[in-house]
RNA sequence: UGGCCUAUGGUGUAACUGGCAACACGUCUGGUUUUGGUCCAGAAGAGUCUAGGUUCGAGCCCUAGUAGGCCAACCA
C-alpha cells in the first residue's frame, strides 16, 4: 500500500508550480536567516523546519545566514547559540553565511546606484525624514537633498564610510517615489552611519546597511531560489524586487520572497524583546530556563528534536493568524517519550507505608520492566522492604468506588511487587497521617506466576523502599502564563499573566538506580510524568525537570 | 481615512484546483491493561464571516460588505 499522498502546503505548491514552469531542480536553494540578537524560539523552530525540511524534500542546499547588519544588538554569543540549536534539531546547513561578508559588495552596488541616480545622500535629521515620509493616506515630500549631484553624493558617501562624518548626520537613501502607496518605497534608507564595532568586521565599517538593502542582495549573492519570511514583510517585497532589479541583469536568476504567517503558541510569548525581559527581570533564570519557549529552554525541559519536528510538521504552514494550543506540543513530546523513555518509580509527596506482616530487616530485589512499549529495553532490579513510601494522594481513609487506590480494607497492587491490603492509619498529634499500615500477600509477587499473583485488583501504585530510596530535587514546571495569549491585550501588561506556580521545587524519593543518571537523560516516573536530568545535576545533587505530566483522564474528574 | 493580507468544528491544517467538508490535537463513551499511561473501538462537535452573483453544481470564481492583521525605526 502506498501511503496516502499528503497535500502540499502553499509554499510547496509555489515550488511545484515554479518547477513546472521555469525552475530546474538544481536551481532550488533555501536559507534560514536569523538575526543574532537573541535566542531561537519555537517560532524559529517552525521556520527552520520549513526551510531545512524543503531542503531535505528537494535535496537542495540550505544556508544558515546570519543577518548581522545591526552591531548595536548583535553578539557572537547569539551566533554560537543559534548554531547549537539548529544542529541540535538535526539539520545541516550547506554554508554558514553572514550578511557582513557582503558589506563590500553591498557598498560597491550602492556606489553604482548613486551613479545611476538611484540613490542619494540625505543630510537631514531622522525626525525630519520621518516627517517628510507622509502617512499611508498622504504622499510624502521630496527631500531638499534629493537632487544632489552624483559627485557630491559619491564624496559624502565615501566620507560616511570612512567615519569622517558624525553618526546621524547623513544617510544613504534609495531614490524611488515619495508618493508611492507603499510607504516602504518612499525613498527608504539604505545605509546609516554607525561608529560602532561589529562582532565580525570590527571597525572596518562606519556605515551599516539596513535590512531591505541587505537581505535580498544576500539572497541574490547566495543564489537563493526562494526566500521565505513572515507575513509582516509582505510590503517589503516590492522593495526587495526593486533593489534586485537594480543590481542584476534582466536574465540573472533572482530569488523570490514569499511570506507565511508566523506561528504562535498558546500560554507563551515569542517576542525576542519580551523574552529578553523575562530573563533580565529574573522572572526566569536564563534563556534556557525550562519554562522558556526557546529551543534551548525546550531542550533543557526535555523536549526532543523529533518531538519539535513532529510538532512543526503537524501545525503546518499557512497565511492566517493562529494560536496553536500547547497541548499539541505536549502531545508530540509524550508520543515520542512514550516509546523511548525508561520507566522508573519515584515518589513526589511521600507517606510511609508499613507492611506489618513483612519480615523485619528483610529485603528483596524485584524485577521491573524498563519499558512496556519497547521489548528491547530490558528490565532492572528494584529493592523492596518492610517500609516503603507511596504518594500521599494514593491513600484515602474512606473513598467512593471510583477511587482505585489504597484505602482501608481494600486491595491494591504495588507495581512490580505484591498485592497489599490497607489495615489502619497511624496519625500524629495534629491528626496528620504519619503511617499507613497494611498487610501483603506473600504469594502475590509480580511475575511469580502464582494464582495469587494473577489476581485482578483495580489499582496499581508506585512506591520506593524507604531505606533504599535516594533523594532528588525535582522541579515541577508548568505553563509560564495563565492565559492563552498573554500579549494579545494591548491594555494589559503580559507580565500580569505570569503563572505564579510555573515552578514548584520539591524533594522526591527515587529508586536507587537513578543515582548515576546523567544530564539530559530522560525517564518516565510511572504514573507521574516524563522527567529529564537537569544539566546542573550531579550524583551528589540530583536534579530532575518535569518535561510534561502523563495524560491524566482521571484528574479533572471529580 | 489609503494600500495590502487573511477569514473552514474549541485549536491547527486539508479538501485531487468547481463535484455532496477530511486529518490531527482537545473533549466525551466503552474495551484492554500490574502506569487512571500506552493501545483498541466509537461519539459529539463546522455546513466553510455576511449578502448578492456566475454555474447543473461554489468552501474554492466574481462583486460589495463585515471582522482581524500588517504598513508612516537611521530595527529585523
Amino acid at each position: 500500500m502506498s501511503e496516502e499522498k499528503k497535500s502540499l502546503n502553499f509554499i510547496e505548491q509555489i515550488i511545484e508550480e515554479d518547477l513546472k514552469l521555469n525552475y530546474k531542480k538544481e536551481d532550488l536553494k533555501f536559507r534560514f536567516p536569523p538575526e543574532p540578537n537573541g535566542y531561537l524560539h519555537i517560532g524559529h523552530a517552525s521556520s527552520i523546519c520549513l526551510n531545512f525540511g524543503l531542503g531535505e524534500k528537494y535535496n537542495a542546499p540550505v544556508n544558515l545566514r546570519f543577518d548581522d547588519t545591526n552591531p548595536i544588538k548583535e553578539e557572537q554569543e547569539y551566533v554560537d547559540a543559534i548554531k547549537r540549536d539548529v544542529e541540535w534539531l538535526g539539520f545541516k546547513w550547506a554554508k554558514e553565511c553572514y550578511a557582513s561578508d557582503y558589506f563590500q559588495q553591498l557598498y560597491d552596488w550602492a556606489v553604482e546606484l548613486i551613479k545611476n541616480g538611484y540613490a542619494y545622500v540625505d543630510s537631514q535629521p531622522s525626525a525630519v525624514i520621518a516627517e517628510q515620509k507622509g502617512t499611508p493616506t498622504e504622499p510624502g515630500k521630496n527631500s531638499p537633498y534629493r537632487d544632489r549631484s552624483v559627485e557630491e553624493n559619491l564624496e559624502l558617501f565615501e566620507k560616511m564610510k570612512n567615519g569622517e562624518t558624525t553618526e546621524g548626520q547623513h544617510v544613504l537613501r534609495a531614490r524611488i517615489d515619495m508618493a508611492a502607496k507603499n510607504m516602504l518605497m518612499r525613498d527608504p534608507v539604505m545605509y546609516r552611519s554607525l561608529h560602532k564595532k561589529h562582532h565580525r568586521t570590527g571597525n572596518d565599517w562606519m556605515i551599516y546597511p539596513l535590512y531591505d538593502w541587505a537581505h535580498g542582495e544576500s539572497d541574490f549573492i547566495e543564489s537563493i531560489s526562494h526566500s521565505f519570511c513572515t507575513l509582516e514583510f509582505l510590503p517589503h517585497r516590492e522593495l526587495y524586487n526593486w533593489f534586485l532589479e537594480k543590481v542584476s541583469s534582466p536574465d540573472d536568476f533572482k530569488p523570490k520572497q514569499r511570506e507565511f504567517a508566523r506561528r504562535n503558541l498558546s500560554h507563551t510569548i515569542v517576542s525576542k524583546r519580551k523574552l529578553l525581559q523575562l530573563v533580565e527581570k529574573g522572572i526566569v533564570s536564563s534563556w534556557d530556563d525550562p519554562r522558556m519557549p526557546t529551543i534551548s529552554g525546550l531542550r533543557r525541559r526535555g523536549y526532543t528534536p523529533a518531538s519539535i519536528k513532529k510538532f512543526a510538521e503537524t501545525i503546518g504552514i499557512a497565511k492566517r493568524e493562529n494560536v496553536i494550543d500547547v497541548s499539541l506540543l505536549e502531545f508530540c513530546i509524550r508520543e515520542d517519550l512514550n516509546k523511548t523513555a525508561p520507566r522508573v518509580m519515584a515518589v513526589m509527596d511521600p507517606v510511609k507505608l508499613v507492611i506489618t506482616n513483612y519480615p523485619e530487616g528483610e529485603e528483596e530485589w524485584l524485577t521491573a520492566e524498563n519499558n512496556p512499549e519497547d521489548e528491547l529495553a530490558g528490565s532492572r532490579e528494584v529493592p523492596f522492604s518492610k517500609e516503603l513510601y507511596i504518594e500521599k494522594e494514593d491513600f484515602k481513609e474512606e473513598a467512593n468506588r471510583k477511587f482505585f487506590r489504597l484505602t482501608l480494607g481494600k486491595e491494591v497492587r504495588l507495581k512490580n511487587a505484591y498485592i497489599i491490603k490497607g489495615e489502619k492509619v497511624i496519625k500524629d498529634a495534629n491528626g496528620e497521617i504519619a503511617e499507613i499500615h497494611c498487610t501483603y500477600d506473600p504469594k502475590s509477587r509480580s511475575g511469580s506466576g502464582t494464582e495469587e499473583s494473577m489476581r485482578k485488583v483495580k489499582g496499581t501504585l508506585h512506591w520506593v523502599s524507604a531505606k533504599h530510596a535516594i533523594e532528588a530535587e525535582v522541579r515541577l514546571y508548568d505553563r509560564l502564563f495563565t492565559v492563552e495569549s498573554p500579549d494579545a491585550d494591548k491594555e494589559k501588561d503580559y507580565l500580569e499573566y505570569i503563572n505564579p506556580e510555573s515552578l514548584k521545587t520539591i524533594t522526591a524519593y527515587l529508586e536507587p538506580g537513578l543515582k548515576d543518571s546523567q544530564p539530559y537523560e530522560q525517564f518516565q516516573f510511572q504514573r507521574i510524568g516524563y522527567f529529564n536530568v537537569d544539566k546542573e545535576s550531579s550524583s551528589d545533587n540530583l536534579i530532575f525537570n518535569r518535561t510534561v505530566t502523563l495524560r491524566d483522564s482521571w484528574a479533572n474528574k471529580d
